[in-house]
DNA sequence: CATGAATGAGTTTTCATTCAT
DNA sequence: TATGAATGAAAACTCATTCAT
C-alpha cells in the first residue's frame, strides 16, 4: 500500500515545508500512485485520490494545482528510485556478481513496488508523454555507461559477446514482467512475487537463465563462499 | 494503423452478416485497437474511435451499443491471435528450433501487432477485467499442456533444467518488451523494431541469450542448415 | 394485450386501405396503447412499438409518419370507445337502472381496457395536450345533455337533489379508479379486475353506494324481476 | 409552483445539513415535483429542474447524484403527506364527521397540492416501480387497520353495511381526481379546485354523495351548530 | 411494403477545476 | 490549511427520424 519508500523517506524536496505539509504531500504521492497505477492517468479521478488520501479534493489541489501535477510529481516520486539500481554495476565487480545482483533488486523492487512499475509501463507505453526528456538524456546516458562497463567485460572475456543493450532490456523486461503481469501470474501459477518462496524461485530461475545466457556459470560451483 | 491481420482477415465469427456490416465492424475494431492501446480504455473516446473509423459516433453505436461493448470485441479479437504461437511449440521437434521459433514468431508479432500488445497488457495491468476468465481456464490450460513439453525435453536430457514456467514467463516479457515500451527503446536506441535490421539483431540477441540460458547452444554450429 | 377492441373491430378509417396494410395499423395501434400506457409519451419509444407490433422500426414509420401521429392515432383510437357509454343514458329508462347500468359499463371498460384507460388519464394529466379541444366541444355538449337528463329525474323527484356533473364526475373517477390504479389495488387487496368475483364485488359495492348516494335504493327490492 | 408545504415546511430529516444545503434541496425538489408532475419521469428533463429551481445543472447533481435519485427523493418528499390524512380517522369520533372530515382533507389536498396528486398518479400508473414496497407494507397496514374501524363502525349500527376497502378506493378515487383531472374538469366546468367556490361545492357535493351512499344522514339537520 | 444503415439533436452523467468562506 | 458549493466542458448514450435499397 504504501508507495516508493512510503511516507518515511520524503524523497521530494522538503525545503521550506511545514511537518503537516510534508506529510500531506506524501499522502497524496501514495494514494496517487495507487490510483494511477491501478486505473492510469485517464481512469484514475482527483476525488478518489483525495479519498484514499483522507481529505477533500480541494484540499489536495491545494497541494497540487492539478490532476496533472500530481501525476508528474508521483512519477517524479518514483523514477530516481525505479531507476537507482542500475547505477550499482559495479564496473570493478565479478561479472556474474553484479549481474545476479542486478536482476535480484530489479525483482526484489517489482515484488516491494509493483504499483511503480505499473506506474512507470503505463507512461511508457502510453508513449512517455511526460517522462520521454529524461529518457532521452538522464536514462541514455546511465544506459550507455553500464552499456561500456558490460563491453569491457565482454572484451576482457568475461562473458559471451552479447549486444548489452538487448541484455539490460531482457534483465528491465523480464524483472518487471513479474510487476506488471503479476495478475497474469497469478492466474496462472496461484501465486506472485508476495509469496516469498515464489520470489525466491523467481529470482533463481530468471539470474540463472541470464547468466548462463551471457555465458556465466550459475550458480557460481562455489569453492568457499560467504 | 491495421488491427490484428488488418481488415483483408475477417474478423472471427462473419456469420449472418451483410457485406456492409463486416466491413464497418472491422473499421471500428481497427480504429478501437488504435485507441484503446495509445490511450487505455478510460483515455479512449468513442468520440475519436468513430473519427478514426470514419463514421459518425452514431452510427458505431448502431454496431457496439456501447463503449465497453467495443472495447470486449477488440479485446476478443486479438486475444486469439495473441495466444496462437505457444500451440504451434511441437513436442516432437527440436527443442532448439521450437523454442527459437517460438520466440521469433512472438517477436514478430509484437512487431507487425505492437498496439496488440499494449492493449493485452493495458488490459491485464488493470487487473483483467474483462479476460481473467480466460486467463484462468484456456490461457491455464495451453500453459499446463506447454510446459509438460518442456518438462519432457528437460527428462530427455535436451536442455538444462529450468522451471517452464518461468521460461515462458521470460519469453512473454522480453518479446513483449519490444512492443510495450518501444517509446523507451527508441529514446535508448533511435530504433525500434519497425526497423528490419533492428529486428533481426534483436530476434538474435533475445534467441541466443534465452535459448543459451537453457543450455541450448545456439546458434547451431551446423554446416548446412535450413 | 388487445386494444380498444383489438384487431377485429377496426374503428380507424378503411377506407382505400389493403388488408395488409389494415392489418398492420392495427398492429401498430395496439402495441402503441401497451406501450404508451405503460410509459407514457415520452418514456415510450418507437423501437419498442416497433418490436411489440413485430415489424421493424422504419416499416412502422411508413405507416405512421411519426410518434407522435402513432399517439394521436392510438388516442383517437381509444377515444370514442371510452366515451360511449355515457351516450347510452338514456333520459326515458328508469334512472335507477340506467345509472347502475352506466356504471357497470364503466367498469366493465376498467376491466377489458385498462390500459386505453390510463392512457387517457395520463394524456388528460398531462395537461390534454391532443384532446382538450375534443373535450371542450364534443364531450362537453355530450355532459351537458347527460346532465339535462339528470336535472331532469331529479325535477321529476325520482332522485335527491345532487350536482349532476359532481355525480358524472364521481362515476368516472370512481370506475376508472380501478382501472388507473389497479397496481396500488393489487398491492392493498391481491386482487384486481380481471378477478371475475373482484369484478362483481366491485361493480356491487361501486352501484350502491352511488345509487344510494343519490337516494336511489340499490340493490332495487325486487317485486318480480327480468 | 409550491411543492408539499412549499420551502417553508423543512423536508423531512434536515439532519446534519447546512443551512444552503437544505436550501437547495428543497428548491430542487419543488422545481422537481413541478417537472416530473407535468412531463412524468421521462419527459422531464434534469437541465429544466436545474433552470426551474435556479441553478446549474452541475450544481443540482451535486445534491442528487441522477435524475431517478431526484425523482424518488421527490416520491419521498410528498408520500408521508399525501398518506397522512387517513390517520386522522378517528374509531372514537362520530363515523359521518369523521368521514367528511377525511374527504374534505383529501379534498383540500387535491386543491393545494395538485402536483403531488399527479406525480403519485402517475407513479401508479407506471406500475408503482419505486414506492410499491410502501404500498405492500405501510400502506396495506394503515388500511387494514381503517377498515377494521370502519367495520367496527358497521357492526355497532352506524352505517350502512359497505365494503370499506371500497369505501376507501371510491373516496381516494372521487377526491383524487379533481386535482388529476383538472384540465378535463376546467374543460367541461370552467373551473377547478383552486376556484374558493367551486372547491366548496366540490367538497359538498362529494361528501354528500359519499355519506349518503353508506347511509349517513348529511349534512347533519341539527337545528345548532357552529 | 419492408428493412438495414446512418444521422443529429438532445439528455444524462462525469470530472477537473474554481470560488467563497 | 481546509472545505463545501458551484461550474463548464466533455463524454457516453438515446432516440426519432431520414436515406438508400
Amino acid at each position: 500500500m504504501a508507495g516508493v519508500g512510503g511516507q518515511t523517506q520524503s524523497s521530494s524536496k522538503t525545503g521550506g515545508m511545514s511537518r503537516i505539509q510534508e506529510k500531506n504531500r506524501n499522502l497524496i504521492l501514495d494514494a496517487a500512485l495507487g490510483e494511477f497505477s491501478k486505473k492510469g492517468f485517464s481512469g484514475a479521478t482527483v476525488e478518489r485520490i483525495a479519498a484514499e488520501a483522507g481529505m477533500s479534493k480541494s484540499n489536495l489541489l491545494y497541494y497540487f494545482s492539478s490532476k496533472e501535477a500530481i501525476y508528474n510529481a508521483t512519477l517524479a516520486h518514483i523514477l530516481e528510485v525505479w531507476l537507482a539500481p542500475l547505477k550499482t554495476l559495479d564496473p570493478a565487480g565479478d561479472p556474474a556478481r553484479e549481474l545476479a545482483g542486478y536482476i535480484c533488486q530489479k525483482i526484489e523492487m517489482s515484488a516491494n513496488f509493483p504499483e511503480a512499475s505499473r506506474l512507470f509501463a503505463n507512461e511508457v507505453m502510453q508513449g512517455a508523454p511526460q517522462i520521454l526528456p529524461i529518457l532521452e538524456t538522464d536514462l541514455k546516458r546511465l544506459v550507455q555507461e553500464k552499456c561500456g562497463v558490460i563491453e569491457d567485460w565482454i572484451d576482457a572475456g568475461k562473458l559471451r559477446r552479447v549486444d548489452p543493450l538487448h541484455l539490460i532490456f531482457t534483465i528491465w523486461a523480464t524483472t518487471q514482467h513479474y510487476a506488471d503481469f503479476s495478475v497474469q501470474i497469478r492466474a496462472l501459477t496461484g501465486r506472485d512475487l508476495s509469496d516469498a518462496a515464489f520470489l525466491q524461485q523467481t529470482e533463481e530461475a530468471v539470474t540463472s537463465l541470464i547468466l548462463n545466457g551471457v555465458g556465466l556459470a550459475w550458480p557460481p560451483e562455489e569453492t568457499e563462499q560467504e
